[in-house]
DNA sequence: GAGTGGTCTAGACCACCAA
DNA sequence: TGGTGGTCTAGACCACTCA
């Protein structure tokens, strides 16, 4: 049926499709990598025609949200692919070969959130945080020094053991573990001298230049969830980044 | 008419309309800015539904060659739009402050293209290039030293004169007395120390940690035709990157 | 009011995949 | 073989812009 323009909200139907679909991923309807309704279930569950509910997939999976599969289905997007990988750390060698990730974890603490990041992970200042220090080895060779700050209560039952089940990949540990699922994240990049800490543990001089990084990453509902201040080693590795 | 599948090309439809509409722009059937024919024209011309040729327009639009207004038309993309600017300068101030925009001319003269360089623009080694070194100013002080290499050919008429004209936007030149619209680019960043030159230009002491951005600039056909190489002083500014 | 792009529907067929 | 997403069409109405 044609539904009439005065909707509650003034949006266009297939956008607030979208919304409710979007809602029910936060729910968690369903998890990281399972498939999601067809676009006809969708059609019929909200009372609407296949085209829409399409339209409202396809954004989606623009997004990044979903992926759709000819012949399978759609599917909730997965930190697990090679592509998605890509998408965050962009981080190369030079000559564009490919290399072993490694990571070593320094020390995970639990703490009190400073107040510009508790600004940006919208969270009171001096509340609970959780504290990481690790190291990033390309091909056996210190490259980056990460610190990662996490607000303490959706990320409850983090530790050092079940960081290391994951090879490093902490947006696979928070989907598999906890259900929390990254989709966007905002960088911002500056270059900077090594002070002593970070020298020592690349071992670098003082004062070599790096490459840093500052990530704030965000779920489904634009909510940001994780802080990240990566401090990278830029002699043999580019930042590679595509403007379209 | 529904065409059958057996097309020359195993491509669905609206990508060769696709296709199609991009060679048209190549070869400057609209220049920039202008309007390009509605989506009922595009049907008519090539015997195809309206929603075909609408979904051509919209991948076009999805990768910012083109412009849809509501209304008005389907507009070729220019870098007038204040949100073009932003998608190609990265650099924001630390704070969020809008800046004033100016730059200075330090020399632009006719050389050979260097091997590395000659590859990324896809030319011979040794072939004539323009070599543009200049300094961006923001609110009036000097925060990137920048270096751009132009193939001699397409690119004849560039003379300082001509770069004075468009307060520093070179892609605005581009555009505007070349009819070259630059569509994408590749960018690769480095933290590096500045070398005497730099440090000079920008007063800064050698060795200052600089944010090198090496960015290719490319055409409607995939055709590299920019080499440009910014050192940047991230003392007050960010390279800002949405990842999605 | 005429023309543009934006939304929505309905139905057809195709390509792919799995059981 | 039946179900999925992918393509294509045709026609309707809406929202915006401009003469």
């Amino acid at each position: 049926m044609n539904k009439p323009r005065a909707s509650p909200l003034f949006q266009p139907l297939y956008r607030q499709i979208k919304a409710l679909i979007t809602q029910s991923l936060i729910s968690g309807e369903w998890g990281p990598g399972e498939a999601i309704p067809s676009e006809m279930e969708f059609a019929a569950r909200f009372g609407v025609s296949q085209g829409t509910a399409r339209k409202a997939l396809d954004e989606l999976a623009a997004e990044n949200i979903v992926v759709r599969r000819q012949g399978k289905g759609t599917f909730v997007a997965t930190h697990e692919e090679e592509m998605v990988k890509l998408r965050f750390l962009r981080l190369v060698a030079a000559d564009g070969s490919k290399e072993l990730l490694d990571n070593k974890l320094l020390c995970c603490v639990r703490s009190k959130a400073a107040a510009g990041i508790a600004k940006m992970l919208n969270i009171r200042a001096g509340s609970a945080v959780i504290d990481i220090k690790r190291l990033l080895l390309f091909s056996n060779k210190p490259i980056i020094l990460d610190r990662i700050i996490l607000p303490a209560v959706p990320f409850k039952g983090v530790t050092s053991e079940r960081i290391g089940d994951f090879n490093g990949s902490m947006y696979r540990m928070y989907e598999t573990r906890l259900g929390i699922r990254m989709v966007r994240a905002e960088e911002r990049l500056v270059a900077t001298g090594a002070d002593v800490e970070a020298a020592s543990l690349l071992g670098l001089a003082p004062g070599t230049p790096l490459l840093s990084i500052e990530r704030v990453s965000y779920t489904y509902d634009d909510k940001p969830m994780e802080w990240r201040l990566g401090l990278c080693l830029t002699d043999d590795h580019h930042y590679l980044n595509h403007l379209e």
